[in-house]
RNA sequence: GGACCCGUAGCUCAGCUGGAUAGAGCGUCGCCCUCCGAAGGCGAAGGCCGAAGGUUCGAAUCCUUUCGGGUCCGCCA
């Protein structure tokens, strides 16, 4: 836990309103906020105490205003107090303070901005899930990464994390995967049988015709020979019964996908604690458990659903269904739990799998889907709350559509025409970090374009780059300071305690202001499930160490590096080592990694 | 017809869960490198926060209505 001085300011505001407002309450202190002021002629950190507090005081929020700053000009760490518009106080703070934060950082590193918001809470953070039918593609990415870095956010905000991929291996997906990987298997060993002649026997037709499966009937002619096929009179293999192959092949096919699936996400930088099969689920009776402990709080009923409106199928009938009374909970309709051939539906397996997160222990479920499942989160925060007697919350993080963009141009996802951009591929081309850090750079719920040339591009406009520059600059100092001073004169813990008070440069303090504010961050960032703004604020972050370094050029006095000044330098030094240590720790948040050096 | 997401500068996007005069990058315009930290730097212009109501000390942020764009809507996952 480090230190986070808005948190400890705003202590010492609510003590000292408790001692102007002594009936003050709990709710109303609660919501009192020590923020960073937008404008430096607002100070340091403004609040807004006296605006809350003054009904309750039966005071002009002026008056109390007023009041605080008497109190808290005498608050060892504040330079300036000043009550300001409306009832705002102004606060600020002795450039010690600030400074401070420094030696924190360094003792700290990476695990600066640590918190304790999330209390140990055990939180499962359910992401990727791609169906195991194919390669992954960008439109996989995005989640993947989302996921990924919320993960570690939450972590880093002392939430106990687990990382989990659903593998959906039970429907209907896999069966056609089954098929088309069969007819490779087919072709392996040589058979006659044209793509057009194996589709008719396929039940709904061949599915998955991409060219990833003819590695898959390879091995499976390695691992079967011609186990698996029926041979006509001239010896042609032929399709056999399914209940011959289909179970082994759907198994095989599945596992080789999944090893895919794997591979990718290794490239990506993405490692996942544990991953449930929805079919291994099934199979343990786990789905009829769950319907029969709703059936027993009477959550369903046999019932007909209204066609929706304005948007009748043309094979819409009347039908007598299984449904969940998710209307209790929240939801537009009563959702169907089984098909009209007596299996269950995807919800209801879902319901299964989320009751099985809640049997393992996790108050805190999150789930990142794609867009297009939004139309599902009502009935699936519907069922959490019924299923959990609502001691568990969902939340969905939705991630919108990519775009990807090539010489201004969006690149068109089309199998057919061979620009199909998979996840491997964009990975080859611009690199694994990124990739994760450009995914971040958007609101997951606001659709992104990926601009492929400004991902490469070795200027502002392109964050990966200039975050990373900064990080790289700050270690080619300390590199040279190394060189100069030595390696023991330059170590955080030698930096830690140096005397800073030579660091008085506006662009040095706002720096310092800057770094001081990173774990306020962090904790609003996993509080509201953002991790984009960890993104934005390196960016921030860069955007002022690069200013700094820019006044070294114009102002020689202002460079990190002093000959013949070692107090100065070692405190700008212990500056740099601060600023390099937050762009890193807030890397490593987004699976990033520093650079040392730019090539 | 309904549900969910988005709408902020010419363009791409932030906006710290309701705070003060709404920010950044790109683009545009004007300055600044013979060298010592320029894969750039400084400055300016640019806005009815899609529109209209409402809630309150205070709204880009919350509510209602409405207009545009996207996603989705029983037996796909």
């Amino acid at each position: 836990m480090s230190l986070d001085i808005f948190a400890g300011i705003r202590l010492q505001m609510i003590a000292a309103l408790r001692a102007i407002v002594p009936d003050l309450p709990d709710d109303i202190a609660a919501r009192v906020e020590v923020t960073p002021s937008r404008e430096a002629a607002h100070g340091d950190m403004a609040t807004n105490a006296a605006l809350l507090a003054a009904k309750l005081a039966r005071q002009p929020p002026a008056l109390l205003a007023a009041a605080l700053v008497e109190r808290l000009v005498a608050l060892e760490d504040v330079a300036e107090a000043s009550a300001a518009g409306p009832g705002f106080v102004n606060l600020r703070l002795h450039p010690d303070a600030w400074r401070a934060v420094l030696p924190d950082i360094l003792v700290s590193g990476e695990n600066f901005g640590d918190s304790v918001v999330g209390g140990g809470t055990r939180v499962n953070v359910e992401y990727v899930s791609a169906n195991p039918t194919g390669p992954m593609h960008i439109g996989h990415c995005r989640g993947a990464v989302v996921g990924d870095a919320l993960a570690n956010l939450l972590a880093k905000a002392g939430f106990d994390v687990t990382k989990e991929y659903y593998i959906n291996d039970a429907g209907a997906q896999v069966a056609a995967l089954a098929w088309a990987a069969y007819f490779r298997y087919l072709q392996a060993l040589g058979t006659k049988i044209t793509e057009e002649e194996f589709s008719e026997e396929v039940p709904g037709g061949l599915q998955y015709r991409g060219e990833y499966l003819v590695g898959v009937g390879v091995q499976l002619v390695a691992q079967f020979a011609g186990a698996l096929a029926d041979h006509d009179t001239d010896e042609n293999p032929i399709i056999a019964a399914p209940d011959i192959w289909l179970e082994t092949v759907r198994a095989f096919t599945v596992a080789a996908m999944m090893d895919g699936v794997r591979a990718d996400l290794r490239l990506l930088g993405v490692e996942l604690d544990v991953f449930t099969s929805e079919r291994a689920m099934v199979a343990s009776g786990a789905v009829d458990t769950a319907i029969a402990k709703l059936d027993a709080d009477g959550l369903i009923y046999e019932g007909v659903l209204e066609p929706p409106k304005g948007k009748t199928p043309d094979d819409w009938e009347p039908r007598e269904q299984t449904l969940f009374r998710s209307t209790g909970f929240g939801d537009d309709v009563d959702r169907p739990l089984r098909k009209s051939d007596g299996a269950n539906t995807y919800f209801a397996n879902d319901i299964a799998y989320h009751a099985d997160k809640i049997d393992r222990g996790y108050t805190v479920m999150i789930d990142v889907w794609g867009a297009d499942h939004g139309g599902y989160v009502k009935r699936m925060q519907a069922a959490v709350k019924a299923i959990s007697g609502n001691t568990v919350t969902l939340d969905v993080v939705l991630c919108q559509i990519v775009h990807i963009m090539r010489g201004g141009q969006p690149v068109r996802m089309s199998k057919r025409a061979g620009t199909y951009v998979t996840l491997s591929d964009l990975i080859e081309e611009v690199g694994p970090d990124a990739v994760r850090f450009t995914m971040l750079t958007r609101k997951s719920d606001a659709q992104m374009e990926f601009d492929l040339d400004q991902v490469r591009a070795q200027t502002r406009e392109n964050p990966v780059f200039y975050v990373q520059y900064a990080h790289a600059r700050c270690r080619s100092v300390l590199r040279a300071a190394v060189e100069s001073l030595g390696a023991e004169a330059v170590s955080a813990d030698a930096l830690a305690r140096s005397d800073l008070s030579p660091l008085a440069a506006p662009e040095e303090l706002a720096l310092i202001r800057r770094l001081a504010g990173w774990p306020r961050i962090v904790e609003a960032a996993a509080l509201a499930r953002e991790p984009h703004r960890i993104a934005f604020a390196l960016y921030d972050l860069a955007g002022d160490f690069h200013a700094l370094w820019n006044r070294g050029r114009n102002d020689a006095t202002l460079r990190f590096l002093q000959a013949g000044d070692p107090g100065s330098t070692l405190a700008r030094l212990a500056l740099v080592a601060a600023t390099a240590t937050v762009i890193r720790s807030g890397l490593a948040v987004m699976g990033v990694r520093p650079v040392e050096e730019m090539r």
